[in-house]
DNA sequence: TAGTTAGTTCGTTTCATATCGAACTAATCA
DNA sequence: TGATTAGTTCGATATGAAACGAACTAACTA
């Protein structure tokens, strides 16, 4: 029931690295963190309270986030009520998925304000220009090389 | 003084992409995406507080981070006192430089995780590892890209 | 020197969000 | 059927951050 000093220390600095790259709250990002650095056989909702030292309602609503996300799933054994939580099979797939869109997004937006400068800010917008569209053509790129590599995953799945 | 619908729709947006992609706080981020929206020439401190009203508390501990983060710098003008901002010149270079850093960082948080997991989860390790390793080189990958094109904005600079 | 102006400081207020706990539901068990 | 257990719901509390406003400083100006 009690980690290890290694693995709580862990849970925080993955924790603390989800919170700020995938939006999650605290609790959300260390029981993903927990699930993360274990078994693949998971671990039963009640594991997970005692664990994290939480209460019953916040692991639950937290759950449901990661659930909705398909961050984590969960399966039953026969003649066990309880739920087993896991890391969903492809979340690294999630994850980049999450990478490109968020990519797609910038993209959009940088090309819209040098729209808007090259219309109303022409000056700001020639000296500009040689940076922004490099900047362009960099987003182009990784977004490229991340559905590529998109790709290479689903051939792993097959 | 007044903003065309165009323009101030446009802030929010890009506001609202930098709260999410910069970590700024609301306001911080809306006087940035209006400096980037607004002409080389920038804009005063006081027109600032006009035009987001907002106060100028508010405003002077937002561009004071703003300055210290380097997004933006000002200048001033002889035979007066106030001070102009503006988005500085190679701001798109510190993008790059902050995204460079957080892809470094995730991918070091990659490699722990699955050296964590290869010690204490060795069949979840086995299961995942041909994804990780896939993860981890596309990582790479994209670090290299963002360092060429900050050496091709170096480039640029001279 | 007295008044004005540009911008800062700092204590207070506002607001959002995470977590909690007690009561509840629905399924299982004896 | 009555008791137990797994998990949910929902109103209350706590915490932290953002924005505010009044008072202040420091520089200029008449």
């Amino acid at each position: 029931m009690e980690l290890s000093d290694e693995k709580k220390q862990l849970i925080e600095e993955v924790g603390i690295h989800l919170e700020e790259r995938a939006n999650l709250s605290p609790l959300a990002s260390r029981i993903y963190a927990l699930l993360i650095l274990s078994s693949y056989d998971g671990m039963s909702f009640e594991k997970i309270v005692n664990t994290m030292q939480a209460s019953k309602s916040s692991v639950s609503s937290n759950i449901n986030v990661l659930l909705q996300l398909h961050f984590i799933e969960y399966y039953t054994k026969p003649g066990d009520r309880k739920r087993y939580f896991r890391t969903s099979d492809f979340y690294l797939k999630n994850t980049m998925e999450q990478q490109a869109h968020s990519l797609e997004k910038a993209l959009r937006i940088v090309q819209k304000v040098n729209h808007f400068n090259a219309d109303h800010n022409p000056e700001k917008f020639k000296k500009e220009r040689s940076m922004g569209s490099l900047y362009e053509s960099h987003l182009n790129e990784q977004i490229e090389r991340i559905n590529h590599t998109l790709t290479e995953i689903e051939k792993l799945k097959q």
